[in-house]
DNA sequence: AATTAACTTGACCATTGGGTCAACTTGGCT
DNA sequence: AGCCAAGTTGACCCAATGGTCAAGTTAATT
């Protein structure tokens, strides 16, 4: 790769860290190129498609604060305190950087390192969940399936909430986490749990992926 | 008006308002006037608006489902049950009818009798909340503004599940209605409640109305 | 310094949306 | 029947956005 190349895909790369994290995954192409001061024919030269851009640029960064809070989650003596800080933080992520919320979602297939990401962090959950239901403090009906629901909403939540009312979505999820302890259930639910092709179609609608 | 005006103006009512229906209240104009089976200019010399033809065609049918349903959460002897009611059924009307869901986000200034609409909705929800915590069922943290984001965040969720998962809301629904117990609260919550000014702010973005 | 392959550019294509308006068509009155 | 205002039409404008490509530019090698 010639050196001015390997030039502008770095300043590529930088524009779209900053505009994914501040708009999401979905920024317009020419507006990443516009602000890195190239046009857009390089962009689509250097990298041919938005997902692979995507994959270089976010996964490391989400990655690491994925992986992070997950840890922590499950180093918590407690096993519902994990659960609640798991939810909690992840919310948290997904309202200081819309890009990271993209990532949630899933919905970038030809994203590999993204996908990798997203299974790993609904392993994590997974784990979470189960270990919170083996104590007993969350309720036995909660799946993995409804977690990310509540985390598709949530995002959309605090993205839209951002400037007006950036915290408003702690309430949402403070009422939520009172209504996921055992005890506090009431009646058997409504519907059966969520099958994860449902989960992967409903966030697409969700965050007008195509 | 002249006849053939008038016949025009009737079916573009017609077909706005089953495209309101399918797809809420941005369906594109010239779409309604293609189903319509009329020029996109005639929409336009005929309403000026899509305000003007949204609350000639979506007010009346809106109102008479709201006011009952808040209606019925009244009359319910257990102000408890009344308030689930009201909480499961607008997010019915939601689920299954993308315009009613677009009312009560109260995005549409210009459309007037809309707007009254969403007030009076608004006020039937805070007899209903403050009948449910006054009978001490309900949390007494819980605001209208919070129903407000709720309705909001269920209404993105049942409209993206309307194919995959059309039932997919009645689960978080009933986490959520086990968490606003009064018994269910745990500790105070996080932040402060939110203002109308910030609910009709974080509602406009979350519906994407400009 | 000359050559050439790699790279960049911006004009161009298409699509979708809101919105306008001159030119045509037609309802309804005399 | 004939006239004209009322009404309709679709071509046209604009701005975004995704995407392609011939022509021009430049880095690197000989």
């Amino acid at each position: 790769m010639r050196a001015d190349a390997e030039r502008n895909a770095g300043k590529l790369r930088a524009a779209a860290a900053e505009l994914f994290q501040e708009r999401g995954l979905q920024v317009p192409l020419k507006e990443i190129a516009r602000r890195a001061g190239v046009s857009h024919g390089t962009l689509y030269n250097l990298f041919g498609s938005r997902e692979t851009l995507i994959d270089e640029v976010v996964a490391d960064l989400a990655a690491d604060r994925l992986d992070e809070v997950a840890k922590y989650a499950l180093a918590c003596e407690d096993a519902w305190d994990g659960f609640a800080y798991y939810i909690e933080k992840i919310c948290e992520l997904q309202a200081t950087d819309p890009a990271l919320a993209d990532v949630l979602s899933g919905r970038y297939p030809g994203a590999e390192r993204l996908m990798t990401l997203c299974g790993r962090a609904s392993d994590a959950a997974t784990r979470i969940i189960e270990r919170a239901q083996r104590t007993g403090t969350l309720r036995p009906d909660f799946t993995g399936e409804d977690l990310a629901f509540t985390f598709g909403a949530v995002a959309l939540l605090a993205r839209a909430g951002a400037d007006a009312a950036p915290d408003a979505w702690r309430r949402s999820i403070a009422f939520l986490l009172d209504g996921l302890r055992t005890e506090a259930a009431r009646h058997p639910l409504p519907v059966g749990p969520a099958t994860p092709q449902q989960v992967y179609e409903v966030l697409g609608r969700l965050t007008g992926t195509p």
